[in-house]
DNA sequence: GGTAAACACCTTTTT
DNA sequence: GGTGTTTACC
């Protein structure tokens, strides 16, 4: 293989981009146009030209997919196996980093991750010890504050003593946290970031042996790394300049979870030497769903610049709809995905794209009632689920006696008669000698008189932790887990659970029997414990939500979810003031431009036909609420934009949407019906939504496009209509 | 220890 | 309004 064949499928900015001279590189690439393409070709660039060793090389995404995604099309490019490659997440990589050099990190060789779930458990627990109100010191704020802080590289200690006595409670949380993570042995995400920063920072031997193995680092998503991230990969680049990332300004929506955009800059004043490579051909979407993404993100401000265009035709305008509430929007997109397949089209070539994840309750009923498959993202993953999270407890258990988490979550699951009582006795005890809850039982066992039911009940739970321990020792991966399942009394625990959900949470386990006899540590080539790492594989990849549909289906997703992706007909529902942007952004400019890439990565979602569509009147937390149009759709030029209707003053022939009955019923004798289109000489156009009262009496209310809400006695208000 | 009633919550989410 | 979680009671 040669240059020709790297480089000849490519347009001229990604040449530029994928041969570029080796120095720092910025490459803005836009929606679609093609940025994994000149991160895989980049690669096998460096490996087939500038003769570097797969070792060599640093590939970071954040997610699983993205990550495998680049090591599949890379082997598929080039024809080999990079196994020697570091291609992987930040947290991923992070791991490694630390499994390999746990002294170094200062972590016990077994050290486990925890996952989210895991964490505010801990700090839960950690309050209660504290005698801290949880009303007070809610645990999910607690958990913000902490992982706000390791995500900004701020320890505990390193905090000035606040004045604020709630600021000084939330410090001294976080350092008692720290302390019981430490002591358990247990690392959470945003501490696998920033133990690996420190590490390399403060090993001058092995941030020298790392600079020098990863002769080239390449990023994907740049606009989404936080600060240690950042700071992570300063620390391996900045002697050799040689740092490639690829990133779009304009598609940076996880700033409410500490990714910094401003990154980006940073990178531009740290790298002052570098280069920046736009990608604006766009091989996604039509012409006037390009202009529409365009006009719109034009309203931000700072922006690193860029312009999305296409060689492909104009296609049809997008179309607006304005349905009478959600129950109406959503039978309106089902009647046009039904008309889509009508006409040859696949449901899988269809998505409903969402602000949040409630609204696609509306959408799935509707699909249900028509008998079309659809498949919803999001939701709880495989190794999220409770009962696999139980039974991974165990192993850990076994596997890690300090793990206190681990303790607390199974000592009493399946029931065993450890009831509060006990519980409370063994975590004062705990508590008072400083050890593991594990060594609080093992003394009480060994010290406590009598045969008490409680006693008996946790010399069994002892000696059964025991015995999968030693099993640990001994059987492959797949027989421990299975064996543990079994003997943990878990299986049968679930078995008997009711019916359906018994059954499935059955399922799930041994599945994870199944997971564990093919896990493959492959990847991870050094000779640690096979447990512990399948152990760190189902923290950090938690698996997909559902298992593999294979079935044709249309795609329900949030907007977030759908980075990344595209379809051919894409539906962008709720675009009301409140909902999409979000109440909490509207008085905010930044995060009102936020929620606008949000729209922007939504609308470049759409190969060849966007709907967007919006409710007159939507139920919201139980209260009917008439939002008004979100500004987005005026944002867009209106030559772009078509109107469409299904009901209206035209006709609505065979079909009045299923809620028209359910809500307020209208009144034939009016003069108006709800949801019919009125005109008013100062309010201008707007539609009916509640009628009342008859002759002189007789008032409407009426939700104006440009005014809002309004009451009008009919006889006094002229209404065309 | 398991169930029902009361209660809080209500963007977005990957690792 | 709907859901998930804590509390109260048997």
């Amino acid at each position: 293989m040669d240059a020709s064949a790297i480089i000849d499928s490519l347009n001229d900015k990604q040449r530029l981009a994928v041969s570029a001279p080796n120095r720092a590189t910025l490459v803005l690439a836009g929606a679609g146009s093609g940025k994994t393409r000149v991160l895989v070709h980049r690669i096998a660039w460096h490996l087939l030209i500038n003769r570097l060793a797969p070792h060599n090389i640093l590939a970071v995404t954040f997610t699983n997919k993205a990550a495998n995604e680049m090591r599949g099309r890379l082997e598929n490019l080039l024809g080999i196996s990079v196994r020697a490659m570091w291609i992987g997440t930040f947290h991923g990589l992070a791991h490694r980093l630390l499994r390999q050099h746990a002294k170094q990190a200062k972590l016990p060789d077994a050290f486990q991750v925890m996952d989210s779930d895991d964490q505010l458990r801990i700090i839960k627990r950690l309050l209660k010890n504290m005698n801290l109100d949880e009303e007070k010191w809610p645990p999910k704020q607690v958990q913000w504050f902490i992982n706000g802080h390791k995500e900004e590289g701020h320890r505990a200690r390193h905090l000035p003593e606040p004045g604020d006595p709630f600021q000084r409670q939330m410090r001294a949380i976080y350092l008692a946290y720290e302390e019981f993570c430490d002591r358990s042995g247990l690392v959470d995400f945003a501490e696998l970031l920033l133990r690996a920063h420190e590490t390399l920072r403060d090993n001058a031997d092995l941030l020298q042996f790392y600079r020098q193995r990863f002769q080239q680092v390449l990023v994907d998503e740049f606009q989404d790394t936080n600060t240690v991230q950042y700071a992570w990969l300063r620390l391996l680049t900045e002697e050799s300049n040689n740092l490639f990332i690829v990133g779009d300004d304009d598609q940076s929506i996880y700033g409410w979870r500490g990714a910094k955009v401003e990154n980006l800059h940073h990178f531009q004043r740290h790298y002052p030497d570098h280069q920046v490579i736009r990608l604006e051909q766009n091989y996604r979407s039509t012409g006037h769903i390009l202009s529409a993404a365009n006009h719109l993100i034009a309203n931000n401000e700072n922006r690193l610049g860029k312009e999305l265009w296409t060689e492909a035709k104009d296609g049809e305008p997008l179309a607006v709809y304005a349905a009478f509430n959600e129950q109406d929007e959503a039978y309106f997109a089902v009647e046009k995905i039904k008309q889509w397949i009508s006409d040859g089209g696949l449901r899988s070539e269809t998505a409903i794209l969402y602000r949040s994840n409630a609204q696609s309750r509306q959408f799935e009923e509707r699909l249900m009632t028509v008998g079309m498959p659809y498949r919803v993202y999001g939701g709880l993953r495989f190794f999220e689920r409770q009962e696999i999270k139980n039974a991974l407890a165990y192993l850990r258990l076994a596997a890690n006696r300090g793990d206190d988490a681990s303790f607390e979550r199974i000592v009493n699951t399946p029931t065993r008669g450890l009831g509060v009582k006990t519980l409370d006795d063994l975590r004062n005890l705990a508590r008072a000698q400083n050890c593991s809850l594990w060594q609080a039982a093992q003394l009480t066992a060994a010290q406590t008189q009598g045969s008490s039911r409680g006693l008996n009940a946790l010399k069994a739970f002892l000696k059964l932790i025991e015995d999968l321990a030693a099993l640990q020792a001994n059987e492959t991966l797949g027989d421990i887990v299975k064996y543990t399942i079994e003997h943990s009394g878990l299986l049968d625990y679930y078995r008997q659970e009711k019916q359906e959900r018994g059954e499935a949470r059955a399922e799930n386990l041994s599945e994870l029997i199944n997971a564990a006899k093919s896990f493959d540590a492959a990847d991870n080539p050094q000779n640690l414990g096979l447990l512990d790492l399948f152990l760190a594989h189902a923290a950090l990849e938690a698996g997909e939500a559902q298992g593999q549909s294979e079935q044709d289906c249309v795609q329900l997703m949030t907007l977030h979810a759908a980075k990344g992706l595209e379809f051919k007909l894409v539906f962008i529902v709720g675009l009301e003031d409140g909902l999409f942007p979000a109440q909490s952004a509207l008085l905010d400019p930044g995060r009102l431009q936020e929620e606008r890439r949000l729209c922007y990565v939504g609308l470049t979602r759409a190969m060849q036909k966007l709907y967007l569509s919006y409710a007159e009147s939507r139920r919201l937390y139980g209260k009917e609420t008439f939002p008004r149009p979100s500004r987005f759709i005026r944002e867009i030029p209106p030559h772009l934009l078509q109107e469409i209707r299904l009901r209206g003053q035209i006709d609505r022939p065979t079909a009045p949407a299923p809620t028209f009955a359910a809500g307020s019923p209208t009144r034939p004798s009016g003069s108006f019906r709800i949801g019919q289109t009125v005109r008013h000489a100062k309010f201008g156009e707007g539609v009916v939504l509640q009628c009342e009262g008859s002759g002189a009496q007789e008032r409407v209310q009426v939700n104006f496009r440009d005014t809002g809400l309004k009451w009008l006695i009919v006889v006094l208000a002229k209404l065309e209509g």
